[in-house]
Parts: C-alpha cells; structure tokens; sequence
DNA sequence: ACAAAGGCGTACCGTATAGTACGCCAATGC
DNA sequence: GCATTGGCGTACTATACGGTACGCCTTTGT
C-alpha cells in the first residue's frame, strides 16, 4: 500500500537485520580497540548489546569471524578518512605541507592509534589482516601521493626520483615523533602544536631532499 | 679446600638459582615473542622447562611478572645490539651508510620484530613496557646518533639544525620499508638487497635534507 | 488474523588456564 | 653424615571463556 515502506527489495526483516548487524559491530569495534583481541569476550559484547549470546551467534558464528568483520569495516573507515588528505593546492610545499598536516592528524587520532596497535600485535594470529590493513591504509595513501610526486616530478617541481620511494619516505618522516611515541604508549595525545611542527619539519627535510 | 669452588660469595646453591631463573627466562622469552602474551602459558614454560609448576612460580610469582622479567631482559639485549651500530669513520657519508646499515640489519632481525610487536600490541596492558623499551632501544640510539651529527653540525660537515630531531628523522627514513612490511607480516624475512638499499637510499635523502 | 521467523534469557558443556597444595626425593651446606 | 632446602610430580581449585541448546515471546510477512 505504501511504497515508501519498501522503495528497495528489502524488507524490514532485512532492514533491521542490517541495523542490528551495524550495532553489533560498533560494540565489537569499540571492545577491539579497546582492550585487544584476547581481552575481549563475546559474553561481553552480547551483554553490552542488551540481546542475548544466540543471537551474536547468528550474525556471526565465532569470535574470529566477527574480529574479522570489525577489521574490515575498520581499515574501510581509516581508508575514507585517510585517502582524502591530499588535496593538490597552488605549489608543491603548500600542498605537501597540508598533506602532512592532515595525514599527522589522522593518524595519532586515539582510534587510529589503537587500530594500527591491534593489526601489528595480532599480526601473527591474522596474517591476512595485516596485507588487508596495508593494503587499504598505507598502501593506498602511499599510492595517491606517489602520483602527485610523479606529476611534480613531471612538471620539474621536484628532481627525478622513484615516487613511490619518496612517497615512503615523506610518510616515514611524519611518522617517527608522536606517532611513535603513542604506539608506545609514552602519550596519550599528541598535542596540536607537536603536531603542526612535526609535520612543517618533515615537508622541510622532504623538499630539501627533493628539490629540482 | 679449593678456593676456585667460590671464588665470590656465592654457593653453589645461589648459582644454580640463577641459572635456573635465566633458563627459565629462555623458555619464557622464547614463547612470548613467537606467540604473544595471551597465548603464553605458564603450565607449557613449566612443561618445557622439564621442572614442576610449584618450581616456576617459586621465581616469579605470577605471568605478569615472568612477563616484565622477559622484557626487561629483552630490551637490554636489544640495547646492546643497537648501542654500537654508530662507529664513526673518516666522512659523514660512510659513517652515516655504515649505521644506516647496521640498524636496519638489527631491527629487522626476526626476534626484534616480535619484541617490537609484543610491547606495542601490550602497551595498554603494559604502560611500563612501553616507556622502559623506548628509553633503553630507540632513545638511546637517537641519543647516540644525536651526538654525532651535533658534531658534525659543529665542524660544518652538516648544516646546524636540531641534532635530536634530524637524529628521529634519519632513523625514521630507515623504519618506512622492511621493517613496516615485517611488523605487518607482509613478508617474512627482509631480503639482504632490500635493506642495502634502503639503507643507501635513507642516508641519501638524509644527507641532500642536511647538506651543509 | 495467523503462522513463521527470529530475538531473548538462561542454563549448560567442554575446555583451558592461572595459581595452589602436598608428599616424595635428591642435591646442598655444615 | 645429617638436617634442610628446594625441585619434582601430580592432583587439585576456581574461574573464565567460546560455543550450544531450548523454551518463551515479540515482531514480521501475508
């Protein structure tokens, strides 16, 4: 009767099948990130979803299926927020630098942090996660900035070079100072202004390295 | 009756605990770097160690600290190793290559990726862990490097900068390939050509960035 | 309105683990 | 030599977790 109860073919079993299976995962995710693999518990999660342990199993049939899942919607998330950091502007420094910037800001957000400390530390029980983090996350933000240093390079802004060594390296230079030091656990929070000079200091060292 | 029985105030029964304990420190290490904290257990160390549980616990007195004892040993031996990478020679340039090379060669050892590995993924679980690896493995060698570039900053060899910050840097330059792909499982042993030349091309970017 | 599907709550199973208790025996110190 | 220390072996406790089973009830599609 009312063809806005059904504009798709789902049904509303589907729908609130599809709803349920997003709740599950942000409590899944947040518990992950949180305490780590070992240190999350499936009770746990059901309880925290106020249904019952049959119906986690339904949606997903064992603890590592559902790590899994949270692993793949995560890398998909850090991919949209990472991939779109680099936003070619006038020059080659001011698009570096606000590369930089944005790449440093993502990448030491809390979430980020804890993403990153969970696929290195479950690396060896998932091997996969590790190539599909890669290859979402750095790999694909290697990848983009890669191009945009082969233009320069193409344009003369920037000496000949490998791009997708200098991409690297230009990454590694963001990611030696508060990176590291929440990895470690030595902070909680990068503070702003740490982050603004990191970032100023490795597009400094970058451009000396490449200049034309 | 034969002084070199005890040639120190130590009784043979003294000794044999202290073997004992760096045994048991073998097992332990061993099987928390290849399988993690959480999949550790203390009843498989008292298997392997042939001895009884009773035995175990009567040197640490719960996983916990076995676990900080491992660390602890582990981060010395892993200081050891990194502290003499920088041997000065007569240029910039080869002393540079020379500790490029070594410290690549260290940190991309199979047992320095586990224990890098292990104190990230417990470094919520373990805050200590975290800050006593930093301050012993890449604190120091920053420190040291440090050191050497401050002079040669100071004889002209390198433009002045921040010793500290270009020490982070060049060490950064040297973590963004092998050792990324290692931590992630990406591969398994770094290749002896790829860390040459990711050492090679480290130091170059480091030098066009510090030229004086 | 009615039947089916699926969530809920709970109790349960098997297993694995940190940690304890205890009796026996060999190594050790005097 | 002899008493004691300490490791050995084993059995045990308590607990926690992944996963299953099942009966009840609300929601859903027709």
């Amino acid at each position: 009767m009312l063809p806005q109860d059904c504009p798709l073919p789902i049904g509303r079993r589907e729908a609130n099948r599809a709803t349920r299976r997003e709740a599950i995962l942000d409590v899944a995710h947040r518990s992950f990130l949180e305490r780590g693999y070992a240190a999350t518990t499936m009770s746990a999660i059901a309880a925290s979803l106020g249904g019952s342990k049959g119906t986690l199993w339904s949606y997903f049939a064992s603890k590592e299926l559902l790590f899994a899942a949270v692993l793949d919607r995560a890398t998909t998330l850090f991919q949209a927020q990472i991939a779109q950091a680099l936003n070619p502007r006038d020059g080659v420094a001011d698009s570096l630098h606000a590369f930089a910037r944005q790449f440093l800001d993502r990448i030491t957000a809390a979430d980020a942090v804890a993403l990153y400390r969970l696929v290195i530390g479950e690396a060896r029980r998932f091997p996969e996660t590790g190539r599909i983090f890669h290859e979402r996350a750095p790999g694909r933000t290697r990848a983009l900035l890669a191009a945009y240093l082969e233009a320069a390079m193409a344009r003369g802004q920037l000496r000949a070079a490998d791009p997708m060594a200098a991409s690297r390296q230009l990454m590694s230079l963001c990611m030696g100072g508060c990176h590291q030091q929440l990895l470690l656990g030595l902070i909680d929070k990068a503070p702003r202004k740490a982050i603004v000079e990191e970032a100023e200091l490795a597009v400094d060292s970058f451009l000396r390295a490449y200049a034309a």
